[in-house]
DNA sequence: AATACATTTGACACTTCTTGACAAGTCAAA
DNA sequence: TTTGACTTGTCAAGAAGTGTCAAATGTATT
């Protein structure tokens, strides 16, 4: 891995941050959210820093642990993946416009 | 691969759609085309029916040679990975939205 | 029908990415 | 300095992506 590939282990998710935000909110230890998801503490960890990857299910399953609206979470795990996909494109803003679009019909 | 699976392939891409739109338009082979960026005809093909993605670099030059605007075609190839992305998921309307709030700002 | 050429398809080797797991590391509070 | 929470790096296995080829299919044209 190059220097320059180090700056994704910088990135942010924003379901990261929510899931953090309202887990250090409620109290809860990395460790109890992790073993409620069945996942290691250090993917947990990660997860919360945009470091890797939750899947969908992991996702749900966390926001009705943390009493928090499924609709917002799985909302915050797209768009993730969006932000991902378009990386940091110039045209980027274009391209999820377009998506939008397209979706929509 | 599973009979399920086999639906991937169905999938149109908006990008290669276009592509093949324009080369059709201007008379050119595939041979032609795939030749101009350096790929195998039947790579090619496969991009134009959506099952297999080129990379940004060859978008570009496709685009020149196909005296296109190059921001279309990137901004279609991007739209073409923000679907791919939310995929099918019955928030992903709402997952795009966020994520072009979010890349906003 | 037979040919010629364009396109599609499936298979393949190869590389790169992802995943889950573990161990060792840092850090702060007691 | 010990404890507990969190972070970091690494690994192996599997998944997914890449480019290429040969064979199959489609499509005119003669």
């Amino acid at each position: 891995m190059t220097l320059l590939d180090k700056s994704k282990y910088r990135n942010v998710s924003y379901l990261g941050q929510k899931i953090r935000e309202t887990r250090e909110k409620q109290n809860l230890l990395l460790r109890q959210v992790a073993a409620h998801i069945e996942v290691d503490t250090a993917l947990m960890s990660k997860a919360e820093r945009g470091e890797r990857n939750l899947n969908r299910e992991q996702v749900v399953k966390l926001a009705k642990f943390l009493n928090s609206s499924e609709e917002e979470y799985i909302s915050l795990w797209l768009c993730d993946k969006v932000i991902e996909a378009v990386d940091n494109d110039p045209l980027a803003t274009q391209g999820i416009k377009k998506a939008l679009t397209k979706i929509k019909n």
